[in-house]
DNA sequence: CTAAAATAGTGTAAATCTTACACTATTTGA
DNA sequence: TCAAATAGTGTAAGATTTACACTATTTTAG
C-alpha cells in the first residue's frame, strides 16, 4: 500500500488535499412479515426534502466498522446486530459539496417497534417496504440501495442472515417467509422443512404457539459450541466462503 | 447519506480532520501454470524493506476505480482489465504515521513478461507465487491478500473471471488447470469438459496445437453479442448476482 | 518399426440432490 | 360435526454430480 512515493522524510501530509469519509448504513427489518428499510429524510442544502439512506462522517479514533454500528445506534438505538460492509462508493461529484468517500454497510435488525429518533437535522425517519421506495433519494443512495438488496438476496442463499432478523423463538414456516421475503419468489414447504432440518442449525424446543389452526412447533437458532460463529445454512447449494 | 448533522450554513469543511485515502491493487497472474502476485519491496520507513500491495493516494479528481487502474497501470503498464473492488480497510493505527482508509481491489491480468517497473520509492517489484509469499508484509497487507485469494477462490466458481488469465485461445484443459490453480483441488477431466461445453461459453477454433501427447484443440471465449457483457460460468451451481 | 508413454478427449452407471405435489395431522369456528 | 385453516410428512420422477473406465492421437525410446 499507501504512499510509497514519500518517504518518511519527504512526507508532508498537508500537501495532500482529503476527501471526507462517510459510513452509511441500510438498515434492513422486518416489519409484519415484509421487509423494510430505514431511511432518514433530509432538511437542509443538497437535497432538502429527500429520503437518504442514514449515515455520517467518521471520527478518527474509530474504525469503519465501529462508525457504522454508532451511525446505527444513533437512528435505531440498536446495539450488537448483524452488520457487514458492502461496497465503497467514491465517485466524483456524488457530492456537489465536495469529494466524499461513502463506506456502506448493510445492518440487520430485529423490528422492536421502537421510537425512531429523529436528528436535528432531518424531517423524518421512516421505515420503508422494499416493495414500495420512495423515487427519488438523495445523492447516489438509490444506487446503493438497490445494490445493498440484490447483495441482500444473494447473501442469504448460502449465509444464515435470515436468522437475524426472527426473535429467539420461531417457527420453521415463519422462517420460509423470510426466505421468501427476501428472495422474492416462493419456496415449496416441504422442501424447506427437509433442507432446514438437515442442516442441523435448528434447536427443537418444547415449545408451541396456537394460531388459527394446527400449533407450531417453536424453534431457536442453534449456535456454535464456540458461542460466537454462527453455522452456516446455505439454501441453494453447496459453496466456501462468499465474499 | 452524510452529514445530515450539517446544514448549508454552518458546514465547515475544515473543522473536521479527515482520513487519507488510498486504494491498494492485489495484482494476479498466471505464470507457469501457477497463481502468483505482484508485491513491491518498500524502500522508507514505516516498514523499510517490507514486502507490500502496490497502492497510492487517489487524486481527487478521479473515481476510486480509475485510481486503482491508474495504480495498475503505473505498476504494470497493463490496460483495460478485470478489476473489482474487494473490501474497504480502515483500521485505527493500520498505518503508524496517519489515519489511512485504504480502499483494496482485485486486478487479473494475462502474465506479459513484460518487464516491472521499479519505482524510486521501492526497492524492488515481483511476482510471488501465491504457494510461497513472503513471511511480513507491510501494514495489515497479509490479511488484505489472504481475503482477496480467498475472494477470488469463490467468485472463481460462479463467474467467468479465469478467463481473464487466459490468452486468446487456449485448450479445455489449460482452463481447467486455472480453475485447479484458483481453487487448490483437482477436478475431474471428464466432468470439466462435459461441464465447460455445456455451458456454451467457449467457441471451437479450428487451431490446434502440438506438444508431447496427442495435440490439442485452442478454443476462443465466446463474448456476448452485446460485446462488453460476458456469459457466466458457474463452475460448482446455480445462483444470483453475488456481491 | 514398434511399443510404451504421454497427453487429449468421450461415455456411463451409481449415487445424490431437487422438484413437485399429494397426503396426513391438529386445531378453531360455524 | 364438519369445513376451513394452518402445520407438517412422504415420496416418486427427474436432474445433476461423481467417479472412473474407456477410447484416441501423438511423441519418444529402444
Amino acid at each position: 500500500m499507501e504512499h510509497h512515493e514519500e518517504t518518511a522524510a519527504t512526507y508532508d501530509a498537508s500537501r495532500y488535499e482529503r476527501p471526507s469519509v462517510t459510513v452509511d448504513v441500510v438498515i434492513f427489518t422486518l416489519i409484519e412479515r415484509e421487509l423494510h428499510v430505514l431511511l432518514v429524510q433530509r432538511r437542509h442544502w443538497p437535497y432538502d426534502g429527500f429520503w437518504a439512506i442514514p449515515g455520517g462522517f467518521i471520527n478518527m479514533d474509530e474504525s469503519l466498522e465501529q462508525a457504522a454500528r454508532r451511525e446505527l445506534e444513533e437512528e435505531t438505538g440498536v446495539r450488537d446486530l448483524y452488520i457487514e460492509q458492502l461496497f465503497t462508493f467514491g465517485d466524483v461529484g456524488r457530492d456537489p459539496r465536495m469529494r466524499v468517500i461513502s463506506v456502506a454497510y448493510i445492518a440487520l435488525v430485529r423490528f422492536d417497534a421502537q421510537k425512531l429518533r429523529v436528528s436535528e437535522e432531518s424531517h423524518d425517519v421512516r421505515w420503508f417496504p422494499v416493495s414500495d421506495l420512495p423515487h427519488d433519494l438523495a445523492f447516489d443512495h438509490e444506487q446503493i440501495l438497490a445494490y445493498a438488496i440484490s447483495r441482500l438476496r444473494s447473501k442469504l442463499e448460502y449465509t444464515t442472515l435470515a436468522f437475524q432478523l426472527l426473535p429467539e423463538l420461531f417457527s420453521i414456516l415463519e422462517l420460509k417467509h423470510i426466505y421468501e421475503q427476501i428472495l422474492g419468489e416462493k419456496l415449496d414447504k416441504g422442501n424447506f422443512y427437509r433442507k432446514i432440518k438437515e442442516a442441523g442449525l435448528l434447536e427443537e424446543t418444547n415449545q408451541m404457539r396456537e394460531g388459527r389452526g394446527r400449533p407450531t412447533r417453536l424453534w431457536r437458532f442453534k449456535r456454535d459450541r464456540a458461542g460466537d460463529k454462527q453455522f452456516v445454512f446455505r439454501w441453494r447449494e453447496d459453496r466456501g466462503d462468499r465474499a
